[in-house]
DNA sequence: CTCTTTTTTGCAACTTTGTTGCAATAATGT
DNA sequence: ACATTATTGCAACAAAGTTGCAAAAAAGAG
C-alpha cells in the first residue's frame, strides 16, 4: 500500500513559494524565506517529499549547490523524466527551467540512458543589456 | 605577474590518482585514499588549484556531489571549456567523462550562452550485463 | 464532533562538508 | 646556500545534511 500524501501548511507554503519564484530555490533560501516558520530539517523533508511525489525536480550546479524547482512540463505519471534544460546566469545567479528539449545524446556501445542533466551556464535574458 | 605553480608531493599524488582512476573522484575519495598522508584542507585547495590552472574539471552530479576529473580531451587555453558530457552509472555509481561532444543547444532570444554541463544517468558498459 | 490511524513536524544531537587566518614548511630560481 | 613566495597543517569555524524519537496535526470513519 503507497504511502498517503498530505497537505500540511508548511509545505503548502514551500509549493507557493516555489510556484510565485521565476527562479528554482535552494534548501538555504526556501528556508530563510520562511522566517522559521518551521524547522530546518523540515524544510529538507518536505523537498524530499515533493521529489518522491513527482511535483519538483532537483537541479545540481556546476560548483555542487542544488536548487528545486517544481516539475510544471515535466511528463506526468511513469515516465516523469525532466527532459527540460536548465539555465544558470552567471551574473545574477539565477537559476530557471527552460522549455527547450535537451538534445538526444550519442552514447558508447552498451551504455544505457536513463535520464539527462543539463545545464547551461551564462548570461540570461535580463542581465544581458 | 601571474602567480607561479610548484609542484609538491601531495598534489603530485592527487594527479596520479585521478590519472590512474577510471572514474571522477570526489573529495571524500581522494581524502580518504590518501589515508592522511596531507590534511583535508589542502586536498581541498590543491583540487581548487587544479582547476584554477586548468588541469582538472569539475562534474556536479544530480544529488549535488562533486567529482573531480583531469583535463584530457579539454581544449587547452584561453578556450578551456569542458564541452565533453559526463556519464554517471546508477548502478556502480561510476562518473566518467566520455569523448562523445554535447550537441549544440537552443537557448531563448538574448540569452547568451558560456558552458554546458550535461551528465547523463544510467548504465554503463561494465554494469550492463 | 470525536476517535483512530498514520503522516508530518520539532528538537536535539550528530556527521559531513567546506571555509578562513596564520604561522611553519617546502619548492623554485639565482 | 639563500631569498622569495607558494603551499601546507592546524585550529577554529560555518554551513549543510542526517537520524531518532516523542509530540502534534491531517485525513478518514463513525
Ligand atoms: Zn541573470
Ligand atoms: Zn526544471
Ligand atoms: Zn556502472
Ligand atoms: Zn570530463
Amino acid at each position: 500500500m503507497t504511502k498517503q500524501v498530505r497537505n500540511t501548511a508548511a509545505k503548502s507554503a514551500v509549493i507557493e513559494m516555489l510556484t510565485v519564484s521565476k527562479t528554482a530555490l535552494s534548501h538555504a533560501e526556501i528556508y530563510h524565506q520562511l522566517q522559521s516558520t518551521c524547522d530546518r530539517v523540515t524544510v529538507y523533508r518536505i523537498l524530499d517529499r515533493l521529489i518522491e511525489e513527482g511535483a519538483a525536480h532537483r537541479i545540481a550546479l556546476t560548483d555542487g549547490t542544488v536548487k528545486y524547482a517544481l516539475c510544471e512540463q515535466c511528463g506526468e505519471g511513469q515516465h516523469h523524466l525532466h527532459s527540460h534544460l536548465h539555465f544558470n546566469c552567471l551574473q545574477c545567479g539565477g537559476v530557471s527551467c527552460l522549455e527547450s528539449e535537451i538534445p538526444k545524446v550519442q552514447l558508447p556501445r552498451k551504455f544505457k540512458l536513463h535520464d539527462v542533466s543539463l545545464v547551461v551556464n551564462g548570461i540570461c535574458a535580463s542581465c544581458n543589456v
